[in-house]
DNA sequence: TGAATAGTTGAGCAAGTGTTCATATATTAT
DNA sequence: ATAATATATGAACACTTGCTCAACTATTCA
């Protein structure tokens, strides 16, 4: 099946989402569930500033979701898709 | 399910292989079967130079694997494991 | 009101990536 | 041998990425 220059570069961009250690760091803590951006950046060992950035990231391409409450901002997982490729991805690190 | 740093990195890693367009065309062929350099050069207009630097990334990650035969080297997905992960991507940039 | 807290944002920078171009190697044909 | 073909490789370069740091906004508390 042809895949077209536009989706080749949809798809790239999707798994770019999960390229990079510290996103998959945040994913996987977001598949626990609901976390503040100091949670995370407390459960993960970095920064703000830095767990912000990425999350600004993860919004724009539409995998995770904010909601504000009060001055925390609780992001999650906008919806299961990634949290599938995640463990399947993980499925082939540890096995196979 | 807590991530290890290490798995975080080898599951960055493996979506890495998937994180670039032409990377991506160039698994997309090889689901189809077999294919040599030179062919896979022309199918995705890209050099062979272009290719060859990326097969042999892919070649490390063990995520193709080279067959030698006579001056031409054919590739072929080394497993499944990418093909699943591909077409699941795939569904979620087209539906959903 | 002013201070403290939670998060976002932009600039700057070091490190990484993907391409091109030139060159090298291996194989086949003459 | 020499030339031609198929691929691989290294250097160079533009571009991207992920961090830090400082400054900013928004909200709560005293």
């Amino acid at each position: 099946m042809k895949l077209t220059e536009l989706k080749a570069i949809q798809l790239a961009e999707l798994f770019s989402a999960l390229s990079d250690a510290s996103r998959v760091r945040i994913i996987s803590l977001l598949i626990e569930g609901e976390m503040s951006v100091s949670a995370l950046a407390e459960g993960l060992n970095m920064t703000e500033s830095a767990v912000s950035h990425q999350l600004r990231g993860l919004r724009q391409m539409r995998i995770v979701r904010a909601r504000k409450e009060g001055r925390q901002v609780f992001y999650t997982l906008e919806d299961e898709h990634v949290q599938k490729l995640y463990s399947m991805g993980l499925d082939h690190v540890e096995h196979g």
